[in-house]
DNA sequence: TCTGGCTTTGTAACCGGTTACATGCCGGTG
DNA sequence: CACCGGCATGTAACCGGTTACAAAGCCAGA
């Protein structure tokens, strides 16, 4: 803030258009489109004569004309919940990823969990881009699908709704919960406690339903189960309350964030991860496996699904065959040191065989 | 990957155009843009019909063809050197911040560092957005100042260079860095090793001056200077070579992702953080709390400059007075558990005072 | 009744590309 | 020489909005 100057509406170069280069170059605008293209109906010394017009003047075609006349913008809309946290870094980056691999721009809105926002902005959007891939938690398949009225294709992430749109992207997170609740249980814990993440969130829910799971089919009570909201600081709550109160074995956060959290109020009660409490989290974010102790969780491919999941709507934006329906991840068990002792090597019992990583 | 069907081509709906809604309505097309628009020159009757049938048709604008006339996009075009990891996922965080905020879009692209792939995007991105914010440490402002051809406003993130755009924002690296080495060594800390940015990036270069330029103002000799790249695997390696030789007092990284990749690797040798060795990164990124122990290092309000850089941005397009130059943000001294005992409660004595914080 | 001015609406050009169709030019054949 | 086919190029419509300008309608005042 130190340059107190104020900018006189700085000299914008008038762009040069393609009407400018036929000029130039003596010939018809069509001939130019058709030089600048492939095209074969055009000689190849007027194509190398209109090319070196062309970058003589540095003519640079109208990207936003040009979508108009093509009905065709290279670019897909993605609308998540939220844009940063290390899990959506980790899906931006797949995102990315592919986009960069199909030569596609990455159109990217906030719905910030608010239903009137996520909708508003897929109005915004729905006619700048060839495809959507959206994420939204809070809201069903059909709100969204009519928000987009069929106009672009739809692809949904974390989503098992396959009725309102092409294509969805799921984890099983049922499958997830269960392995690391049958895990912790292996383990020798007895008592354990869920964080939840929010109750209206349905990723949220199948995760609950796998800690349960788990616990009936090992004819364990399950601990108590209090309410997060997938953030840190929802997290590092919940396990302030267990530390005021009596203590679990084993706490499993229903996100590896909450499960940062939490090991930072546990830290600052003193306690140590696995000796005093065992943890466990959902996701396997790159920074679990940093964490003191490293984090044992269900590991999901969170940028292989963005990537896929681009892919995938660019198939569908080309009118290629593409394999409809719902595409389910199952989440691999991701055994760390702060899950605690483990009573046997291959206790954990899973169709998914746990793997000792790091 | 369950459904092996094959989707056939879904069948769009056509989308309803604004002349459609005129004829419906019995009216011009300039009649139905005044209504739907604000325009004061239309009848609340007429108005109020218009809009109806609007509704009924379930008529949205289409984005493209309204850029193309009124020559604006509404969206902000954001290149950086990558969109992952946990710095960028907080200027990630900002800029959607700023963008809401101005109802703007966000066109986002990473440049992987590469100065051809940066110049790509930009040619790519620069007739489809109002503005452009872009980072690319590795590329002198000239090169992106070229690809831009003044056809929007220009704002630079992480660059002190002003000759070549509007607006540049910036930390002051030096500064950032010298308060760091001088906490340490008023720690007690004889020996500080650096473990450096890649050399051809310039916020790299002016942390490592600040780090040379605190010990010779302390009569010190400096500790070696190991070359990273700013990823927490060279941190990890840069660790791996100084566990192998004569550990130092304290280590400084030159950024906190590479901090973390230390960390790591001293821990694997049974190494203490900070009873063995001393750390200090830079950056303060969010997890810099929450590992153990908690990071000192110098704090940048990421975020912030990211929402700024939007703002700003925004404001030029706009043909608002706008302060010119370069704004250079003082990073603030953050002292956690990392940097190991304090000789003196008082002992970093730098123009920004440290604070203690969590 | 006529005129002038104000308000509301319509017509058509324009933004900057692409492309269907028309045109002109060429050489080859009957 | 006339005719035809094929190729290179030009003309103009089109994508779907906005808006300058024209025109029409209305009312008040002379």
């Amino acid at each position: 803030m130190e340059a107190g100057d104020v900018a006189p509406r700085t000299n914008r170069t008038a762009s040069v258009t393609i009407r400018d280069v036929a000029r130039v170059a003596q010939v018809s605008v069509a001939t130019v489109s058709r030089a600048l293209n492939d095209s074969q109906t055009v000689t190849a010394q007027t194509r190398n004569h209109v090319l070196r017009i062309a970058r003589e003047l540095d003519f640079v075609p109208h990207g936003g004309a040009r979508s108009l006349s093509l009905r065709r913008t290279d670019t897909i809309g993605v609308l998540l919940p939220d844009l940063h946290g290390e899990y959506f870094s980790e899906l931006i980056r797949g995102l990315d990823l592919g986009a960069r691999n199909s030569r596609q721009h990455l159109l990217l809105s906030a719905s910030h969990g608010e239903v009137s926002e996520a909708v508003a902005a897929l109005r915004a959007v729905r006619s700048r881009v060839d495809g959507l891939v959206v994420m939204t938690p809070f809201v069903d398949g059909e709100l969204v699908a009519a928000a987009v009225k069929g106009a672009v294709p739809l692809v949904l992430l974390n989503s098992r709704d396959t009725s309102h749109c092409d294509v969805s992207f799921a984890i099983d997170n049922y499958a997830g919960a269960f392995n690391v609740t049958t895990h912790l249980i292996a383990c020798g814990h007895r008592r354990i406690d869920f964080i939840s993440g929010p109750p209206d969130n349905l990723e949220a829910r199948d995760r609950l339903r796998g800690f349960e799971a788990a616990h009936r089919e090992a004819v364990q009570a399950p601990g108590r189960v209090l309410r997060g909201d997938f953030r840190e600081e929802s997290g590092f709550a919940a396990a302030g309350q267990l530390v005021g109160s009596e203590l679990p074995d084993a706490i499993f956060a229903a996100n590896d964030a909450m499960a940062i959290g939490c090991l930072h109020a546990l830290r600052n009660a003193g306690l140590q991860v696995p000796r005093d409490v065992a943890l466990a989290g959902f996701d396997d974010i790159p920074i679990a496996r940093f964490l003191d102790p490293p984090l044992t969780t269900a590991g999901v491919a969170i940028a292989e699904i963005g990537r896929q999941a681009i892919d995938c709507c660019v198939e569908l934006v080309r009118g290629n065959p593409v394999s409809i329906g719902c595409r389910l991840f199952a989440p691999e068990l991701v055994i760390r040191a702060s899950s605690g002792r483990q009573s046997r090597p291959d206790a954990a019992t899973s169709a998914t065989p746990g793997r000792i990583r790091s």
